[in-house]
DNA sequence: CGCAGCTCAGAGAGCGCTTTCCCGCCGGCG
DNA sequence: CGCCGGCGGGAAAGCGCTCTCTGAGCTGCG
């Protein structure tokens, strides 16, 4: 404390960023202020009582030496990233990128990233993004989440089966799914109510006067499409339709145009169909259109998501809306709360998917 | 050294995540090794050659424990973050979640993202995410990156005159931009040579034998948006058509049906039309379709971006590709380059869209 | 045989921060 | 008036790592 303030010496906030010129640290700070590190780290942090005019004193030392807390030595001993990762994991190998352009073109990531966005960036947390193929990256991503690459996660999980839950779980990681894990897991998740959406589809055709309404169904073990194709046939049986014909796709367009067509095929006076997600809805309607069938006045359809294929499809597609960004903030809000206190127990959120009315349906 | 080796006491690799319990550190690696902590660094790092026999010893004591480097110790003493930043930027304030719906909504982002994690991934290198919005915010971001949040930045810059590559350059912070900056600035950058792109588009309604060629231009100030339009106004030029009906929307699927319906009523004798990009240019068919013209027959239609919007457009769009993966990707490799070496000099790397022919023309 | 010159491992000094421990001061109470 | 408790600030011990410096042991040349 011999030397006196010297802040001509520090470089001021903005200008001169000749990069390589060391920035101020707490000590610097401390230094302009006369007080000891201690002190600045605790009114910066703003811990225990701190004489006011201090407290002052030391942001006015902030401010003049345009100083900025180092992460990595705060991380260091905190022991906390101030990250967390939104991680899309999925089983298939797609370290080459075909895959990756496919999924990330999907709006449905982006969507995830604004709502996770929404809520993180109030919290001064930052968003790391990991992607996941292999058992061997999913190995490696934990022993990086171990050891305090992220705080927590928020796990996109595309394919069932798959291990990173358990894995995650185990290791004691903080996260939580958009989305339920496909096998039953303790861990917190979110999800959009599936039966319900279907219900409301259901709902629509039935108002719409349909009486012989049909299924595509997506693929038989992703949680997502086994609920709408549940939901389906619950909503059906309470009007007392105990049967429906239905059909199987993939999810693809092409798996839905296909579908269709068998399910035209067989059934040639259906007059309204369900499809479990807008991509094979939108497939769907090209095979329609090949029948000859006009939509909606021969055939209805209702498709799910309410993805940007909905707004494109000709006619635009009636479909059912998760709101996909409360979703991703939700999830987002209950995994800063496990970081916070991680006994916090496992907890589910589902949300209700509304009905858009386009003139598909 | 007088310990010895106590491998029992230490946790294995991925079981018991007591999540508490201390993790293996180089320390406990050197113990177990019997060697000094310097060594195990100098091996896991793979710095100066080390005696065979001994990194023999010190990677099979690494995987006895199961050691990861802890990256906020790493950071703290080689002042890298081993992250690099994808800032999306726009001079909107979309500190409300609309905008950020909207624009994470668009395929686009998600390409991006893929295309640098394809680089990325390999490298070691981690991927965060930031959005920034209002000018504090842009100011914040710079204070952070200073600091050591990330080792450089991708920029995506959705605003003309935005302030941030200018921030960037003047702080010293290793950046890259993908498309080029709409006011010259000393910052590398990828971009895809939309005028060629445009030349592509003529070239095919003119292939066509459209006769009577018009063009819906994007927002003014946008350089995408100008290099397009200019684009197209020199290929027609060099065909021998002086001039060209126009109109101009912002980008917007609703702008895009506006405009063609304001061409169409101008020019009724319109066979073929440039749109700056595919959502307008989904508005256009919309537009057309009601004017009862049909596409390509009677209008042919290219678009630009081959968006998800494209395939989904009825009928599918004839429209320009542009690589945004390859450019993505191309970008972080440039950032990667500067980060290595800071004296390199500015680049920038223009790559050539592809027609993609589908139905509309 | 001696010494310069090399290679390679270990000791130890920090990187910038948080946090515990301690100490000095003040007010209140016996 | 003396003692105790509480409050606010400083000193210093690390967090886990990298990297320089030191020194031991070897080779090769004079």
């Amino acid at each position: 404390m011999a030397e006196p303030p010297q802040l001509g010496n520090l470089s001021r906030p903005g200008e001169r960023g000749s990069a390589r010129s060391r920035l101020p640290t707490l000590e610097d700070v401390a230094r302009v202020a006369g007080v000891s590190r201690a002190t600045v780290s605790r009114v910066v942090n703003g811990v225990r009582n701190v004489d006011p005019d201090l407290h002052t004193v030391v942001w006015a030392a902030v401010d003049a030496t345009g100083y900025v807390p180092n992460r990595a030595a705060r991380s260091l001993v905190t022991r906390r990233a101030g990250t967390v990762a939104l991680v899309v994991s999925d089983s298939e190998e797609h370290d080459d990128d075909p895959f990756l352009g496919r999924f990330f073109a999907d709006p449905f990531f982006g969507r995830v990233v604004g709502g996770m966005l929404s809520v993180l960036r109030p919290a001064g947390v930052q968003l790391g993004l990991h992607l996941v193929g292999s058992p061997p990256a999913r190995a490696r991503l934990v022993g990086d989440l171990r050891q305090g690459q992220a705080d927590g996660v928020v796990l996109l999980s595309l394919h069932p089966d798959d291990a990173l839950p358990g894995l995650l779980v185990e290791a004691g990681i903080a996260a939580v799914m958009v989305g339920r894990p496909a096998r039953p897991a303790p861990i917190s998740y979110v999800d959009v109510a599936n039966e319900a959406g279907a219900a409301l589809a259901v709902g629509r055709l039935l108002a719409r006067g349909c009486q012989h309404i049909g299924l595509v169904g997506g693929p038989e073990h992703v949680p997502a499409s086994q609920d709408r194709v549940a939901g389906f046939r619950q909503a059906m049986a309470r009007r007392g339709y105990a049967w429906s014909p239905s059909e199987s796709g993939n999810f693809t367009r092409e798996s839905g145009e296909t579908a269709m067509r068998r399910l035209l095929a067989a059934h040639p006076d259906l007059d309204g169909v369900f499809v479990a997600n807008d991509l094979m809805a939108q497939g769907a309607l090209v095979a329609l259109h090949e029948a000859g069938r006009r939509v909606p006045d021969d055939v209805a359809v209702v498709g799910f998501d309410d993805s940007s294929a909905a707004q494109a499809a000709q006619p635009p597609l009636t479909t059912v809306r998760h709101p996909l960004e409360v979703m991703a903030a939700e999830a987002t809000r209950l995994l800063l709360a496990r970081i916070e206190d991680p006994r916090l127990r496992v907890a589910s959120v589902i949300h209700d998917p509304v009905l858009v009315v386009r003139r598909s349906a």
